[in-house]
DNA sequence: GTGAAAGCGCTAACAT
DNA sequence: ATGTTAGCGCTTTCAC
């Protein structure tokens, strides 16, 4: 059906290997004659000529493909993510594979066999945590898959992840400057505690400032954090003052706020996490405690593509710095 | 690197073909005996073996893949529909290739050129429009390439799009009902005027009622929104009820008349389109013309693997209601 | 029931 | 400067 380099070979008149060299131009060898070459150029062109992906990456042994594997691309901060990284592949060089696991633990696993069977050169993996013991696993330790995660470090992968001392003690001196001497944090129990790099840091914080740290769990889904915002908004000791693990849930738990009447942030002040774009495009203007996704998705490329040319090359963790950006949530 | 069809072969002392044939066990002849068949079964499970998707591509000259093109995934509805679109291709056995075009005409080819390169069994395309007189399109048209526009209607190919009429003249009457007599429509004019599916419709309905209806012009930027709403609010005739292109602009035009110290609805009322989950996680909650995203991506996928299986199926073209939902903003 | 062989579209030595 | 020749990993027809 489509156009070969046969067919543009036969037109020409020379061989497949002829139209190969000259349309792959970059071959430093440049040992076609100007004749040729135009000639060969002229035709693939008016005969609309596309290479095969499929072809070229069989016979080179590379895909020139990444694999990007998030839990959710509804969610603004891995929408944004997912954005920078399909920009910085190409502008590397590389098509980016996405591939979302809806946090499920199956497809995840579906997930990877997809981008294995797809001989991605290199995964960026950002959904929960690589199952040791699964049969992924073992490829990708086998054959020194180059991986990358993001999110959560791992000493088996490389990883960049957020360093979320600075933005965290940031919000807490703020709060605490309020005068806020109890604060409660609204989170998905499911991350495993070792991978709760936000938990953890807030908690060691709170342990540090004398702040009564409550912790409240909520499925990872826009829904149930509504419903515990519905929740605390009737308790009788209801919280003044809640972090909410990411800014997409903070949405959902200022909506179940809303419903039973309450205002943020004058009945009760809520901060984000993520810093994401729609944080500051909501009412209120969302205070939020950012990561850089910029830099983490520049960084987990790099980290990648070093792997990518070197498979052996040592596996390094990168942190990036977060900050609080205050808005007017709280 | 990777297992092959080969390694299993010898290790089980059989042909590649037979390993093949075990594999793609849904062949109607089970022409292969219970025990061999074991075997391989066995050892491909042991030795980890993924099949590569470039060499079964390139064999059966079928990829399983389609193309999904949309402008920005940032915005939610677009993030709304890719995700559909992922599950639903899923669902049908089918990989999805996302593909966005940041609203640019040249990454628009480019993306083209992409999935043509991966020789995609199928394309949808939900960016501006498939640009005729480009070599794309030439491609495209010539192989009889099978493509479903959604969004906008054409003539040159399968489409799937909203009907705005219902959705558009229930919030007509919504607002008429509360005494509206003048409406603000903030747009992006870079949109085909005849593509533009919901500024006529809108336009049609505001003179049968006789409703004044301005437009002011927004480029599908959430920055610029906010600059559009920021404008509005200070001009000394600011309209009372404006309807924005989609929830996602919606978003930052409302930021725009926030930092103007306006109040909604009770300063402006303003309404969005396209009905996105954000919206109703808003504060306050979107009042928004919603399209079916669901209906619109089966709908989609289901004429696009119609054209998969006969080039020459019919163009058809599906239009899919809109609805008003009315919650707190208008 | 299983093997042999051709071929999918392209690349990359190696010849010429 | 160009052609020849093997593959890359898999499917598929046709023999045996």
């Amino acid at each position: 059906m489509a156009i070969t380099i046969s067919d543009i070979a036969d037109k020409v008149g020379v061989t497949k290997a002829t139209v190969s060299l000259v349309l792959n131009k970059n071959r430093s060898k440049v040992r076609i004659s100007k004749d040729t070459r135009r000639k060969i150029l002229d035709v693939a062109r008016e005969l609309n000529y596309v290479p095969s992906f499929s072809a070229q990456a069989l016979a080179r042994g590379k895909t020139y493909t990444l694999g990007f594997v998030v839990g959710d691309i509804q969610a603004p901060h891995f929408a944004e993510l997912s954005s920078f990284a399909m920009e910085e592949a190409e502008s590397r060089g590389y098509h980016l594979l996405l591939s979302v696991t809806k946090w499920s633990y199956e497809k995840e696993l579906e997930c990877l066999d997809m981008l294995l069977c797809h001989r991605v050169d290199g995964i960026v993996f950002g959904s929960m945590a690589l199952q040791p013991g699964t049969r992924q696993f073992e490829t990708i330790q086998a054959q020194r898959y180059p991986v990358v995660l993001f999110g959560s470090p791992d000493p088996n992968f490389a990883s960049v992840h957020s360093d979320w001392n600075p933005g965290m003690s940031q919000a807490v001196e703020y709060l605490e400057g309020k005068g806020c001497r109890r604060l409660a944090y609204v989170f998905d129990p499911a991350v495993m505690p070792a991978a709760d790099l936000k938990k953890n840091a807030l908690t060691l914080l709170c342990e540090k400032k004398g702040i009564a740290l409550e912790c409240f769990g909520c499925l990872p889904t826009i829904t149930d954090a509504r419903r515990v915002g519905e929740e605390l908004a009737v308790r009788p000791d209801r919280p003044k003052v809640v972090l909410v693990q990411s800014d997409y849930l903070a949405t959902g738990f200022m909506r179940g706020l809303h419903d039973k009447g309450l205002a943020i942030p004058r009945d009760v002040a809520v901060m984000g996490c993520d810093g994401t774009q729609m944080g500051e495009y909501y009412l209120p203007p969302l205070t939020s405690i950012a990561q850089d996704c910029r830099s983490i998705i520049t960084n987990a490329l790099d980290l990648l593509l070093e792997l990518v040319e070197n498979k052996d090359a040592p596996r390094r963790h990168i942190r990036v710095p977060t900050r609080l950006i205050v808005r007017s949530s709280a």
